[in-house]
DNA sequence: ATTTATTAATTCAATTTGATTTAATTAATA
DNA sequence: TATTAATTAAATCAAATTGAATTAATAAAT
């Protein structure tokens, strides 16, 4: 695994707490920049890469050597565009490497396999009926096995494995995979049996990373992803990094209040946006099961055919979901709001078109500062296999993202 | 000025964007976070101090003795407590410098000159009513003239000077000062007239920044401090440093609607949280005038006496700030949230009680992460000087921080 | 059309900075 | 006296910078 850019030694991030830094820490980040800096612009040249990055050219011309006798960057034909020297255009190597992304639930576990660039490689569905951790950790390295076989990619080639779980970790409940799953170490466990670093996501976070990696959110460092799902929970990018709180809880925004006094939450409080806005809620209101498998293409059909049921859902989810985007922006002043979720993007785009134009904010206030009175939420990603893609560019995005801006 | 860490030539903060760093920045850098490990635990020994940053005990032996030549640290007596030689501990030398902090509106300016220990040493209030800007600088660089003679500081002492302004600066409106300090560059202008470095600030901010530096957020990277001023707004600590969003509007949480169709609010929405919770919804809910000085000591004596308006009003203040401490929780997780701002403490004090126990939400939740369960609700600084006070510790912060966690 | 100047990208060699390593010193306790 | 903990001196090492050189293109001048 030379294509490793974290040393096995400085395991830690590269400034945390009070730690201090050093030459290593200073490389690796300088490492990390170079591929960042490459990623958001397609393609860059050395020269253009010592101007972004603040570094001396000789800097550069190393680490880009490096990372190019690693693989991960590639040459393209040098441009004779002006004057002097032709410079030759760095971009991603999108074979330099690859990623495995697994989303689970408690009915279905779905794994892909990505290169560096987002692309999928190949997919495997399994359904599964509420396993437990130990014969989930079983079936998800086996999934991985094949995955591998099947596409003949070396296992030494893949930076790791995600696994994008529903929900916050710390709250069991419906939202969950099945008993038992709260408490136990996935990550470690499946690490072990498949000789892969895994790391555990949930699933907004991880459509989030995607949407910054590879989505519209590239060039964002600060923006929120609203990812609906059975439940409602949100990605919080902030300085390039996802935020996660104290308790791996931030995100949660499924319990903003929109409604004092409206439907009970099982949080214990009333009037909570998931109430309204979720998929739950939306079979809740068209009279669907919420476990049943078939209930999405039901309510994807019904759409379809202008069921007034859906309709009425559509415009009071959007109505309280322009409340909870206005609590979010008016809290975090975000570049972007982006939608998205395990929706089908023909039900999403609906929602978007039912929630435009968004309350007054100060994302809104004409004559401010930079960017303002732009549009700003936008269509994310959307569809049932959503978080499997995102959970595939975490690992790729943990290994390659500078840290904090 | 010897006791600057920041040098010329490295103005830029250690990390932004996609920015490589060097040498010099890791220097700059492990200098800060000794300074922060100091800070925090009050006093620490060269080899406690090693084995908190993880740097070898050489470096930080050599750090030490720069920041103690500096006059920014210095060494107690020698604690012979266990084998081996005894360690001095070391800690911040109060006198090692000192900052300036000022607080404008309308009708007042109140500047205070603090240690590096945050102790003030000296305050001088001038009422002043609705000057340009212009005169506004004018003023200020008067005041902290005087402020440095009847002190009898030298200014190369002072590290800069902190200007807690009342509300996010794009939007202008009864909060500000008068016409036209929005556009107007009052920190170059009044760094020019006083040769001190000046930051303004936003008086959300300042105020937590002070509960962060020398408060009870002194060990906290991640909290919410809620200033209740004529309007409502917050600071956010994220990872270490606050977060301003991409307008500067972060933490603008009076506008979050905690009553669908309620009360209307000047940002074209209705139900606005600082409609129910701020001196301003105080004073309408009582009869008095919100542009009358003394309407705050009023306020004050009615509390005292009991009076059912000012009691009606704590109530029901109260409860809509639940909801906003809701959505603020769901949102960011963080690990403690405190209630601060102009309010006479017994106002605070008052609101608080009214305020308890919170509405269920993801830091309340038993036997989840670390830390749940947990008080987490609790009283900060307030007092009608907190944002003077609070804009004195940014330069302080600014100079000190070492950077996102 | 040929030559010369200019510009831009890149790299080589030497230098500098600052953290680490290794070993030594100091001052306490058991 | 042996041991242990704190600290420091000297040497070493890693990585970025500096300044000069090299390469290859276009632009301008002849």
């Amino acid at each position: 695994m030379t294509t490793r850019i974290s040393k096995p030694g400085q395991n830690r991030s590269f400034m945390q707490g009070v730690s201090g830094t050093n030459l290593g820490f200073a490389k690796e980040h300088n490492l990390r920049a170079v591929i960042d800096a490459v990623r958001r612009h397609d393609a860059l040249t050395r020269a253009e890469i010592t101007r972004i990055t603040g570094l001396s050219a000789q800097t550069i011309s190393n680490l880009v050597g490096e990372l190019e006798a690693r693989g991960l960057l590639v040459a393209g034909a040098p441009q004779k565009a002006k004057r002097g020297q032709p410079a030759r255009p760095y971009s991603l190597n999108p074979n330099g490497g690859y990623s495995i992304g697994i989303q689970v639930d408690y009915q279905m576990a779905l794994a892909t396999l990505v290169n560096l660039s987002g692309q999928e490689c190949h997919q495997i569905k399994k359904q599964i009926a509420r396993p437990s951790p130990n014969d989930g950790v079983i079936i998800l390295s086996e999934i991985i096995d094949r995955l591998l076989i099947e596409s003949d990619v070396a296992r030494e080639r893949v930076f790791g494995v995600g696994v994008a779980i529903p929900g916050p970790f710390c709250v069991s409940g419906p939202t969950g995979i099945g008993p038992g799953w709260v408490e136990f170490p996935v990550a470690e466990r499946l690490s072990e049996r498949s000789g892969l670093p895994v790391i555990v996501e949930n699933d907004a976070n991880a459509a989030a990373i995607a949407e910054r990696l590879h989505g519209a959110g590239r060039n964002n460092d600060n923006f929120i992803y609203i990812f609906i799902g059975m439940g409602l929970g949100a990605g919080l990018f902030i300085n390039g990094q996802i935020y996660r709180g104290l308790r791996g809880a931030a995100g949660e925004i499924g319990h903003i209040i929109v409604e004092p006094g409206g439907k009970i939450c099982e949080c214990g409080n009333r009037g909570c946006l998931e109430r309204y806005v979720s998929l739950r809620a939306a079979y809740e209101a068209i009279g669907e099961a919420e476990d049943d498998p078939d209930s999405l293409a039901k309510l994807e059909q019904r759409l379809n055919d202008n069921d007034p049921a859906v309709k009425a859902w559509l415009k009071d989810a959007a109505e309280k979901l322009r409340m909870g985007i206005l609590a979010l922006e008016s809290t975090l002043d975000p570049e972007a709001v982006f939608i998205g979720g395990l929706l089908p993007s023909k039900l999403a785009e609906a929602l978007m078109a039912e929630l435009l134009p968004p309350l007054p904010s100060v994302t809104t206030l004409q004559g401010s500062g930079q960017g303002s009175g732009e549009p700003h939420i936008q269509l994310g990603r959307s569809a049932p296999s959503a978080p499997a893609q995102g959970a595939a560019s975490v690992p790729i995005f943990n290994e390659f993202n500078p840290g904090p801006t």
